[in-house]
DNA sequence: ATGGATATGCAAGTCTCCTCCTAAATCTCC
DNA sequence: GGAGATTTAGGAGGAGACTTGCATATCCAT
């Protein structure tokens, strides 16, 4: 997206705008012939040509296989394609109890995926190099040049400011603390920090439950309650970051809200308290539906304080809660009718785990994508 | 702002893109000679010139007068400037007891300026018919050519969808009417409707207390209450126009507000009954202050809410209730600091009862800027 | 009045894009 | 298997827009 700016155009930059329009276009389907492209972006053919030459020289297009399956008459058209192995990014989920990692190209294929438990008691020194280090193995188990890696992004439980600086309340020892300029450090390549549920409405909105959802909340249940939005398609971080923080807000409840979620009850081995107490509640225990009831007691204000703030088309609930959702989410609508003007659709995390991790790797393309999508860096 | 979209350029878009780069430049500072211009925008003197004489041809740039105030040394530069004059733009506001009119050039200079009380128990018919005669007789009492008439913008007082649709608890009548439609009928330019807290905002962050701000939620706080909010400079409307709508919200109180504000004191002739208000609590009356008190208390949790769902730069508080600001912003401070995460800045509208009509004033320029200054009608 | 300084406006040169044409490659039908 | 149809590939010519450079015009200061 690039703004017209208060700069003029001469002959070299309307050259480099073309080429970036082949990019995009070329981003946006792959393969495509060159006729193809000329369709979609209203350029001549020979333009195009020269476009995807100089793309191909650069190694950000390639030509694609013949596509023997259709037959068509005239001479078979050379087919292009973005080449997503012309980079890599990473996404990062480092929490209290636990690191995801998540290599994937530019196309946002992962390639691959590496999952640690974290001991909760780990200081803050060493759980940065906890994460430096995971990095830099998992970087090199798949032979990641690091010219290749073009941006690395890391989910933390905090709100981070514009400035990159954290404030946490899950890891104290994290606030103050510029993680970006830690971790970037020499490096090539972007390194972004961002906060976790910030990460996961990104990934809810690229591939879970809102997807192309413009205006969307995002609702993370688990060891504590947080907030997140996305306004326009754009995440919305507020002035010191602080967008969605109504889990602090004692008036509403929601800070409390975890509380409701213990569970006494049976539990099989390994299976954890959220998951025995869906368990119970599926099979109707009184005991259990009291307490998803009392916990959507608690998190609806919030929520409808959310909904009536930015009238979103979608709430995602992501997070521990998650395996409560079927239960949860009609008790939550029922709060929500008196409450609100309009009540907005409510969905359940389709990415599991690794929600904020994908985020991650979202946030991580966005920042390639803009560098690589309007000014180009030919 | 242009989206360098999916299309390419050829040779005459981007002769339309540098004029649009001109025009922009010119727009923003008046009057500019060649030698500037070509500095501004990092075209040629030769390229701007073309430009500029375009735009003078289709009437949207003019030469300036001589400027003779600063002598400088050589052959004094021709000094170029954007033509306010070359259209007009009306803002009005018309809410349960008034209504009022602005007539304002293309660079937001106010030329007129209407108002008229309204019976509040005037039907929505007659209302509507008060409204578009009000329109009619005010450009033709000030020999407004239609066709110069480019855009105008209406603040109502309730929800407007994103397909024009009114609902509005203020005017019952017109809650289902399509106003923008029926005021526009074969006029040319167009015809915009907005929530009228919505266009207060905008006024706010144009000229009045949140100038620049990028994230502002405003309240006003009148014969009801309601909230709107910018976010990065722009008014988010929310999925069907309701954002802001914490009014509705009993939980937070802020419904009953209102209430606190009835002044059963003295009272001098033609004063309002928040002005006497106002005037006990300047003299440290206590039940004035009280009163207050009790205000504060009820939109605060509000307020809160808004404030930790979007974090923002600023708060302004607008409408019936401004007079009481000096008395009411420390208050409302009080009660925000153990409820949010960080505590906006809180101000009072300095744009008394015109303030949603220059909000109409702005959105209707907006309007013309994004024709003028992105694709260009030329 | 003259010299210095700056703006103007024209001309030449270069670059990019477009249209048009011919050659090449493949499929279909005979 | 060959001819025709169809589509792509690639190059040539032309038009348009921007830039650089230069001669001219205008004004201030001496």
């Amino acid at each position: 997206m690039l703004r017209n700016g208060t700069r003029g155009h001469d002959l070299a930059s309307l050259r480099r705008l073309n080429t970036t329009v082949v990019l995009r276009a070329l981003h946006r389907r792959s393969p495509q012939t060159l006729a193809e492209l000329a369709a979609g972006t209203g350029l001549s053919r020979p333009t195009v040509e020269s476009a995807v030459e100089e793309l191909t020289a650069h190694g950000w297009a390639g030509e694609a296989e013949r596509d023997d399956s259709e037959r068509a008459p005239g001479r078979p058209a050379r087919r292009f394609r973005f080449r997503v192995e012309a980079g890599r990014v990473v996404g990062a989920d480092i929490g209290l109890h636990k690191m995801v990692l998540l290599l994937a190209d530019l196309g946002g294929t992962v390639l691959a995926v590496r999952r640690e438990d974290i001991d909760p008691e780990l200081g803050g020194a060493q759980r940065l190099d906890l994460l430096r280090k995971g990095l830099e193995a998992f970087l090199d188990a798949h032979s990641v040049r690091r010219d290749d890696l073009l941006a690395r992004c890391v989910g933390v439980p905090g709100v981070v400011d514009a400035g990159g600086t954290i404030t946490s309340y899950v890891i104290p020892e994290w606030s103050g603390v510029d993680l970006g300029r830690l971790l970037a450090d020499g490096e090539p390549g972007h390194t972004l920090v961002e906060n976790d549920v910030n990460l996961a409405v990104l990934a809810e909105r690229w591939q879970g439950a809102a997807t192309l959802a413009g205006d969307v909340v995002c609702v993370l249940t688990g060891h504590r309650v947080a907030c997140s939005l996305t306004i326009g398609g754009r995440l919305h971080r507020g002035r010191r970051g602080g967008a969605g923080e109504l889990g602090l807000l004692p008036l509403l409840g929601m800070n409390t809200a975890q509380d409701a979620l213990s569970w006494k009850g049976e539990r099989r081995a390994g299976e954890s308290e959220v998951a025995a107490l869906a368990r119970a509640a599926d099979a109707a225990d009184p005991r259990a539906l009291a307490a998803v009831t009392d916990f959507a007691d608690r998190i609806s204000p919030g929520i409808a304080a959310l909904a009536l703030a930015v009238d979103p088309e979608l709430v995602v609930l992501t997070g521990g809660a998650t395996p409560l959702g079927g239960h949860l989410v009609p008790l939550i609508e029922d709060r929500l009718r008196p409450l609100t003007l309009h009540v907005p659709r409510i969905a359940l995390s389709t990415l599991g785990e690794q929600g904020v991790a994908i985020g991650a790797v979202r946030k991580a393309l966005d920042q390639v994508e803009s560098d690589l999508l309007t000014d180009s860096a030919l």
